[in-house]
DNA sequence: ATGATATTGCAAATAACTTGCAAAGACATA
DNA sequence: TATGTCTTTGCAAGTTATTTGCAATATCAT
């Protein structure tokens, strides 16, 4: 979670103005657990405040992104979604019925095997996603 | 890349026709390397043939997913990518400049590690995805 | 060849997301 | 604290990928 003296800095350095709908957004994605649709954060962001516009929204999801305090994620599940960046690289874990989204802290990609395949095919590599989709235990357990 | 024959068997079996538009998608499909995007399957399709339409793409597309013939992916390149399910389970290698997919035939989840932490959680993995966004050799000799 | 049923093409509808523009807000400077 | 500049917002309208309703057509078992 970014505070707010270091999210200030970033903006101010760059000529971007903190305004009340921007600390919202961030406020918000700071006090979720996992990942959220536009959707979702129109919601919570209007729960808290009022009268956010959806576009205003999706400019500064897509500038936080720019920025890299916000990453987003194409996941299978439809939409996409949005989450701070954080400090600790993590992948996701997604329920097919639920929908959830949950962060899992390993890393597939340091395997030496697959460094190398990369070098075969002469990729250079600047992100990765992995993904493990299927079904969570309340689900599971639902039925 | 699957057969006329196996084909024509999952559709029949469970009562769906064996059009001509479906040959021609699923044809396109496996004589093209990667997956590729509905438009670049409208393109590609209308080469050949004529007249294939896109909704008709759509459909077919969608129902071929369900039958486990063809597999979806929401690449973070913003277009959806389809490709045939293959015999052989592998991930995908995605550059972010020209935006090329290849396939790759390594797979992380083996991993005895992950899924320990999978089991920590009490998840049911059915599918998982590992995508690894970059520059790919020719972008970057190209500048 | 025929009929039942699935499928197609077309056009219109969705839904997520983007954009233009005038009004409002942020903030450096006076 | 007031002012001016420049960014940002809200609104409404526009895009774009994808979906859907429906009548016409194609497939396939008989």
């Amino acid at each position: 979670m970014i505070n707010k003296f270091s999210l200030e800095e970033i903006l101010k350095n760059k000529g971007y103005k903190l305004t009340q709908q921007r600390k919202v957004i961030i406020d918000v994605l700071g006090n979720s657990n996992g990942p959220h649709t536009a959707n979702e954060i129109y919601s919570l962001v209007n729960d808290k405040n009022s009268g956010i516009n959806f576009s205003t929204i999706y400019r500064n999801l897509e500038l936080l992104v720019r920025l890299g305090i916000v990453r987003k994620l194409n996941l299978s599940n439809g939409y996409n979604h949005f989450e701070l960046t954080g400090e600790k690289h993590h992948h996701h874990v997604i329920c097919n019925k639920c929908g959830e989204v949950k962060e899992i802290d390993i890393c597939p990609f340091m395997d030496m095997d697959e460094r190398d395949k990369l070098e075969e095919i002469d990729f250079q590599p600047t992100e990765h996603k992995f993904e493990i989709y299927g079904l969570c235990s309340r689900c599971r357990n639902k039925e």
